[in-house]
DNA sequence: ATGACTCACGATGTGAGA
């Protein structure tokens, strides 16, 4: 079983991209972020075209998840359930007997921010979620924009961003609790580059000079830690033009 | 250097992203 994740920064511009990396990568399931479409917009048509089924969840301008499968998603949940929220962050759903949880997390703004304290609660409701969707689902799955860049080696420039947004000691400390409730970072479970990233900023030659961030992440429960095969950024698409500046990331997972 | 680019909204600029 092959899945992705991948912030598409508009689907609505980046539609044809998706398609073309679907053609290319036959995924069993991808999660999208910021497809920043609302419901009546989504492009179903065309994604159920390419042979895939799909559920969405979006609100204007901002924001905005979907989860695209080759069987049907059942018991689908958008947003974490009990935590009030006018932002469209989450989908989850059962694919393949696997749960698929895919969430564009808050960006945060500043640590000084009131946009850092919505991002603080809205993980700790997404921590308390999980806890209990691990109890009925062993096999689980978290993927997404994490908005986190766990450690330094995530870092392109550890030292600048020391403190600053998606590397503070609170928001790392919310990853590590996430990987408290058994989940395990799959990309760490392999050997890998150093200086990999899953997103570039569109700015300075970000990309060329290969100054990133890894912040996309995809996170197995437990009972998944074991029949991972693999786990790669796909910098391909970073490389079209007008590309999303996060890249996809991939697992493959032996069912 | 409160920058740089890209997107949506819907304007001839502004806010947000990360």
């Amino acid at each position: 079983m092959k899945l992705a994740t991948w912030n598409v920064n508009s689907l609505a511009v980046r539609l044809p991209q998706l398609l073309d990396w679907l053609a290319a990568n036959p995924v069993d399931a991808l999660v999208l972020q910021e497809t920043k479409l609302t419901d009546d917009k989504f492009p179903t048509m065309e994604i159920g075209a390419a042979g895939y089924q799909v559920q969405w969840f979006g609100q204007k301008t901002y924001n905005g998840v979907a989860l695209i499968s080759k069987t049907p998603a059942s018991a689908v949940v958008k947003n974490i359930p009990g935590f009030a929220d006018e932002q469209a962050r989450v989908i989850a759903g059962t694919v393949a007997g696997v749960r698929v949880v895919g969430g564009y997390f808050p960006n945060g703004q500043a640590p000084d921010s009131d946009k850092f304290q919505y991002k603080m609660g809205w993980l700790q409701a997404l921590q308390d979620w999980l806890r209990q969707e691990l109890q009925t689902h062993d096999k689980l799955v978290l993927m997404g924009d994490f908005n986190i860049a766990p450690e330094d080696r995530d870092v392109y420039d550890p030292v600048a961003w020391a403190g600053q947004i998606h590397c503070t000691p609170e928001e790392r400390a919310h990853f590590q609790a996430l990987l408290g409730l058994g989940l395990s970072d799959a990309f760490r479970l392999f050997e890998q580059p150093a200086k990999s990233w899953s997103w570039w900023d569109y700015r300075n030659l970000a990309f060329r000079k290969n100054q990133g961030l890894r912040i996309d992440h995809i996170l197995v429960s437990a009972a998944l830690k074991g029949a991972v095969k693999s786990c790669v950024i796909d910098k391909l698409p970073r490389k079209n033009e007008r590309p999303s500046d996060h890249a996809p990331v991939l697992v493959e997972i032996e069912l």
